[in-house]
DNA sequence: ACAATATGTCAATAATTGCTCACATATAGG
DNA sequence: CCTATATGTGAGCAATTATTGACATATTGT
């Protein structure tokens, strides 16, 4: 795990509208760039291909081409540098957080599903 | 949890500096600024002084003053942001990431603290 | 072949960000 | 008080980034 690759992986999370990208997408198995697009009035698709392109160069969405289309789809386990990070610098509350990703595990509740994803 | 508090700690964490600095904090109960500061060569003091408002703005770290001192650690439980956000879009791999949470809690093995908090 | 569709890329521009230098504030110690 | 120490703040500048519009590429259907 370079440096530079956590710097890809944070970078790219660091904008509100890529995280509301990397949450569509993960609310489906693949999505086609174009439908990606159509999710975003205020943004042009440009810009949206321009993200893309940044979460797929950090790892995060992996990129099917199939005809015209390219469809987008959450890598598996993509955060490994964000987790890595996470457990390195909150050690004392490593329980907390296993526990909060076990809950909603178990539970299916996504927090910020609710609201955050609606930022762009 | 507001978007506009996702968006400060997103950001916040996305400048390898922060994170470095996060770190370093994290290795201690408490740390003044100015022996902060001292870790960074390549810095001045008021860049890091920048960052720590950032920091602290973003609800990262916390700030108690004591006399012309004022000392940083990093909050308790800050990352529920994060966490949240991760397991809205990793609901696939969640039991990976809570058990990758968990050996890192158990083993005190805290991977990015090998090469990347060195990274400013 | 041609036109339409799906998408990426490049150049230019506007907005944001990080850094430094000078200055301000506050506290401690003679 | 006056000086040194610890730290924050604001203006200005350089670097980075996000967005757009025009153009390029590839594929499908007629």
């Amino acid at each position: 795990m370079t440096t530079s690759e956590s710097d890809a992986i944070f970078s790219a999370l660091a904008d509100p509208t890529r995280r509301a990208i990397l949450s569509l997408i993960g609310e489906h198995e693949e999505l086609p760039a174009g439908e990606i697009a159509a999710h975003f009035d205020s943004l042009g698709r440009t810009a949206v291909s321009s993200h893309l392109r940044i979460l797929r160069l950090a790892g995060l969405v992996a990129e099917r081409r199939d005809g015209r289309f390219r469809h987008y789809s959450v890598t598996p386990t993509p955060a490994d540098a964000v987790v890595a990070f996470l457990t390195s610098v909150y050690q004392n509350s490593l329980e907390q957080l296993a526990s909060a990703v076990q809950d909603a595990s178990a539970t299916g509740d996504t927090p910020l599903n609710r609201a955050d994803e609606r930022s762009a």
